[in-house]
DNA sequence: CCAATATCAGAATGATCAGTCAAGAAAGAA
DNA sequence: TTCTTTCTTGACTGATCATTCTGATATTGG
């Protein structure tokens, strides 16, 4: 029927997603895309939409084999196990070279201003899932008296969202080493709460 | 001898300070500088140099009159007492409707790939003293018998100062009160050190 | 009041950006 | 084969960017 695409659409916009993770929304020039994809110009408008939508599709992509994935501890496993076995996997994650990118839906909430509204609440929507696993396990501490002290589940939760937040970010300005170093003070911390 | 200047450069460059603050190197066009600041663009680039020149005189007079200010009470006060007045001073300047704009050291370093070597360093230099001004209230702490266990003041204050940026970071995206009580909570952590 | 000189204003330059177009190439259906 | 449909290609448009030029205009020392 009709011509067949030299490209795979998953393939291109797996690689999409790296280079915008890595550089961002405004940073990443669709001239920058056509040249390290190899795809021409049209092509990528035709297959993709403009570079809002693009941009889009990437985080979807993200989300739903980067960052959701590393939000699986918090829901397999229970209580404070659940939110130490998290802080290990992000711990192990920010080894990675490709950690210095940093997180791609917290880079795009600082950039948000470059936004649009839907990307935005794809944005927002990650992040509030991270903070109700994080609430979730805490809950099941303080039911299962694994915890020293009382306390708030729903701040106690911002705390600790905050404090991945907080690593992942240093990962994007320091090395490896001091990230694993920081990471296991935090480590701890919680150890002893 | 020759025509004076119609607008005051001290007065600009603060304005310009506040804006690059607020919207970062790259996203501030000359074009909107040249608008807001109601100053003709070639007078900017006779009195400033060219955009990079005035973004790191901006990020000087922010360094001198913003971020080197908020670390008084580590330097005027010892150990545990300083940490806490330090978080204290972060927690009331948050609840400014300033602080939505985050802290321009953070927010340059976070997009440092638009930026220059220069700039690079004095954030660099900047983010150094407060790390090293936390480590030298940390070792009083140690020496005082402040702390209920021991800890190592390097990787402490690096610990500190990642959760005074996750704090600065949070209220970039959230409001005021939640950045108040996640703040609280850490406090209470502090406390119990 | 004059002349020297710095400032001002707006237009102009060349680069880069996102997005579009028209013509041709490929692949399957008839 | 031939036709139709979709894909590819590279040039093109108009917007925005940083930076500079030019021709005034204003100020101040003499």
């Amino acid at each position: 029927m009709a011509r067949t695409k030299a490209f795979d659409p998953d393939q291109v916009l797996q690689q999409a997603m790296l280079l915008f993770w890595r550089e961002g929304f405004r940073q990443l020039s669709m001239d920058s895309l056509v040249q390290k994809l190899g795809v021409n110009r049209y092509s990528l408008y035709q297959t993709f939409g403009n570079k809002q939508a693009f941009f889009q599709k990437a985080l979807v992509l993200y989300t739903d084999t980067v960052f959701n994935r590393l939000l699986l501890p918090l829901q397999e496993q229970q209580g404070k196990t659940a939110i130490v076995a998290y802080f290990r996997l992000i711990q192990q994650q920010l080894q990675h070279d490709q950690a210095s990118a940093g997180c791609m839906l917290l880079n795009a909430s600082l950039n948000a201003g470059q936004l649009h509204e839907e990307s935005l609440n794809l944005i927002k929507n990650g992040l509030r899932r991270q903070e109700e696993s994080l609430k979730k396990a805490l809950q099941q501490a303080i039911d299962n008296n694994e915890l020293s002290r009382p306390r708030d589940p729903l701040t106690a939760s911002r705390f600790l969202a905050s404090q991945v937040h907080a690593m992942v970010l240093l990962r994007q300005n320091a090395g490896k080493k001091r990230v694993h170093d920081v990471l296991e003070f935090m480590l701890a911390e919680l150890e002893a709460w």
